[in-house]
DNA sequence: TATTGTTATACTCTATAACTATA
DNA sequence: TATAGTTATAGAGTATAACAATA
């Protein structure tokens, strides 16, 4: 099957292609845990800022409120994740319980294995830059963007 | 929200996060189109394999037949694909229709538009880079890969 | 008024399984 | 037996719209 040049010219492909080779490999790294890696990240998230809220769970993954609800609840649902009384009434604080602790270790474990597993093609020197230029793909920021 | 060095340090997550970038702007700039910027690839795929079949085509996006079949479904129900008998009376032959081939130039023209704004704080030898790095994603080749 | 969580509903994308016709 | 297309069905992931409680 021919990919001709408009397909390869455009980052965005080649980005989409990558993604997907990454994100599989990573989900079959994690199928016994059952769980995705988006929710690996949002295990990962609430470890790292305990007592966070859904809403800024959300916006973290680029995830709304409610699609938000969805994935707590079935972190809740496997015992990895609590919901306490929050900073104020309205307000969930999320928690990592030490289940989900030991479990998030275990996934980490195999998610590095995959990623070390896909990318072992590329030297150290070559991932840093790769990390350093994929960070700096997205629109360039207008001065608007210091606005209130 | 903070996002500590286990997220940071792996490239998947890295590559998730600019794929989802990457991906949201070029379906809003497709959004006229009513098309995903995987419709427009498939687009691109026949025009570029003119007579291929579903499954052929299915295979070079990673999708399987069955969802290759709905794929080509909306594009030939929007008029820019046509099935037309193959080269045995099992298969399709894919061809990209005049309409088909009329929307897709101004689908690219918006796509390319929106690749430069989302590249466009790299150097063309930065851009470069990127493509070289983002190919050489994935497993090593092994000896069994040559296996028939 | 604005925000958080919540629920119901729907849409997109993909997959599996089974069937038909053809090879 | 194997392959291409097809169909029905299901699941994951996300979104919108509305509501209640709280701020």
């Amino acid at each position: 099957m021919k990919q001709g040049a408009d397909l390869q010219s455009l980052v965005g492909y080649r980005v989409q292609r990558a993604n997907l080779l990454m994100e599989t490999d990573a989900r079959a790294a994690l199928a016994a845990h059952d769980l995705s890696p988006a929710k690996m990240t949002a295990l990962i998230l609430i470890r790292d800022n305990p007592g966070c809220d859904q809403t800024a769970l959300g916006r973290a993954l680029s995830i709304n409120r409610s699609s938000a609800m969805k994935l707590v609840n079935i972190l809740a649902d496997k015992g990895l994740v609590e919901r306490r009384p929050g900073r104020d009434l309205r307000t969930n604080a999320l928690m990592l319980l030490p289940e989900g602790a030991r479990q998030l270790e275990a996934m980490l474990a195999a998610v590095r294995q995959s990623d070390a597993r896909m990318t072992q093609r590329l030297s150290a020197e070559e991932l840093k830059t790769l990390r350093a230029l994929l960070i700096r793909l997205g629109p360039a920021p207008t001065p608007e963007d210091d606005e209130d």
